[in-house]
RNA sequence: GCGCCUCUAGCUCAAUUUGGCAGAGCAACGGACUCUUAAUCCGCAGGUUCUGGGUUCAAGUCCCAGGGGGCGCACCA
């Protein structure tokens, strides 16, 4: 059915939806077989099309649902044209809002346009497209031929819509800070690198926001956020995606006490503001997302979950030798500290589902985080672990500029001695500390992974649009495509 | 990076315990049908079985190498 382009329109005025439509009250005390006497105009792609000779149906579908286009060939114009359209073309139409013999609300169709001819089918119309490979390189695919998929993305939308809403309602103002940054820390990752013609350097793409938002608190702001894509040259997998979209934010005067009231607060209003409650099914498990959260100590939780008492005190040698013979790999080079996180993230972290807030990080693995006031050897920070993944992470943040030079310089010694996730230093945000940093608390929420639970979702590649994925293959569909 | 699994028509999937002419449904294409809902019915067409080697009289099936994908580990706050 080669039709002419040319003569697909500019532009076509619709005046309602499919999914107002199906939920018009106006409409539902239609009885079957009755006629509203209401003209309205629909568009959208044909998804089925039942051809009876002289009457047709078909399923019109939008971004908000469907509608029956009813046909006939006494009072459809060109109703052949119509009944030799194949399924995915896109058709506009406009009639009579009507209700069949069957009770089906329909549109029944006077007039038609063909906006888009589809050249190429979506699968199997029932069953749907399950290749991954094919639902994640060809997302627009995805998104017609599987149920559901739209609705993870609007969900997304909403729940970031959310948390704008709730931060501006807190007096937060967003910013826009660098994704090129010449020295790329702020966070334990390694960076991607690319250069910079003009400055014959090259630079980092970001891996946290973290610095430059602070020296934005330096600056005045006093409640600042940003959402923005972060980009960790590391391994994918069903919870990793190397770009991934984080928010931070930095409160002047709160400490993170504060912060996790804040953050308790803010996942509870994008969980109303999209699953309309605060309890909610995660993979089969009731989610209990209703603030106050628990809080525990990280020592806390490992002693909960695996019966050891592990402290600092315990030192580098013993606390390792705890740890290996709790199954933990850990290095010689590891400190206490690292190694209690260490025990955490692999035999406590994954066993934790409703939501906890881990409290009390140790100094030697949070070189951003202020002195803890009253422990000495720990920082006031927190990371908010739900559905057994970390979800958020935020401290007191360190505002002394001598103190932060000191950790940063140490950072800098494990870095040369081989770790190359150590944190880098960044000379402008020492000198903005200089300028002084009032008390703050900061948080850095994964936006991706608050929507994969929100949106009940195991993998993170079922909330990105267009999921890393190696290059297309060289040879393949597309290849073929291009030739002919 | 390592291990396991996987790749068959545009899509979803079959193809007998060591192997024996590669099939079905949907979509597409031609036709019938005035109330369908994955419409139904008749007809037609559709293949580098991921790629390259090997074993065998015979390979979608067994072996080797490579590629894509999935899961796990490692990595990763």
């Amino acid at each position: 059915m080669v039709s002419d382009a040319a003569a697909v329109p500019y532009r076509y005025e619709t005046t309602r939806h499919a999914g107002e439509l199906a939920a018009d009250p106006a409409f539902s005390a239609l009885a079957p077989g009755a006629s509203s006497g209401v003209a309205v105009v629909v568009a959208g792609r044909l998804m089925t099309l039942r051809r009876h000779g002289n009457l047709a149906f078909a399923e019109l579908r939008d971004w908000t649902g469907s509608i029956q286009l009813f046909a006939d060939r006494s009072g459809t114009a060109d109703f052949g044209g119509l009944t030799d359209r194949s399924l995915g073309d896109w058709v506009g139409a406009e009639g009579e809002v009507v209700r069949t013999r069957r009770g089906e609300l329909s549109v029944r169709v006077a007039r038609w346009t063909l906006l888009a001819e589809a050249r190429r089918g979506f699968g199997d119309k029932w069953r749907g497209v399950h290749d991954v490979e094919t639902r994640y390189r060809q997302r627009e695919v995805d998104l017609w031929a599987n149920p559901g998929v739209r609705d993870v993305f609007l969900l997304r939308s909403a729940v970031v819509a959310g948390i704008r809403h709730f931060l501006a309602a807190r007096g937060f103002v967003e910013v826009e800070t660098p994704v090129l940054h010449p020295v790329a820390s702020g966070a334990h990752a390694r960076p991607f690198v690319t250069h910079y013609n003009a400055l014959h350097a090259d630079f980092y793409l970001r891996i946290a926001l973290e610095l430059y938002l602070k020296r934005l608190v330096v600056g005045g702001l006093e409640r600042v956020y940003e959402i923005g894509r972060v980009f960790r040259n590391e391994g994918i997998s069903p919870r990793h995606n190397p770009e991934f979209t984080m928010l931070e934010l930095y409160q002047a005067y709160a400490d993170y006490g504060d912060i996790m009231e804040l953050t308790e607060e803010m996942v509870a209003a994008a969980a109303r503001a999209t699953v309309g409650a605060t309890t909610l099914t995660y993979q089969g498990r009731v989610l209990d997302l209703t603030p106050p959260w628990r809080r525990a100590t990280l020592e806390e939780l490992i002693e909960e979950h695996t019966g050891e008492v592990l402290r600092l005190e315990l030192g580098a040698d013993e606390l390792r030798r705890r740890a290996r013979a709790l199954g933990v790999r850990v290095e010689e080079a590891d400190g206490p500290g690292k190694v209690l996180v260490e025990v955490f993230d692999k035999r406590v972290e994954a066993g934790l589902f409703d939501p906890v807030f881990v409290t009390d990080y140790p100094k030697e693995v949070s070189p951003l985080a202020r002195d803890h006031r009253s422990r000495p050897g720990y920082v006031e920070r927190f990371e908010a672990i739900v559905a057994g993944r970390e979800l958020a992470n935020a401290f007191s943040e360190l505002a002394d500029p001598d103190e932060q030079r000191r950790r940063l310089v140490a950072q800098m010694a494990a870095r040369a001695a081989g770790d190359e996730e150590a944190m880098a230093l960044d000379e402008e945000f020492l000198r903005a500390l200089e300028h002084g940093m009032p008390p703050t608390g900061g948080l850095g929420v994964g936006i991706d992974r608050l929507v994969m639970v929100l949106a009940d979702r195991a993998n993170i590649r079922e909330v990105v649009l267009f999921p890393a994925l190696r290059p297309f293959p060289a040879g393949d569909d597309a290849g073929r495509d291009a030739a002919s």
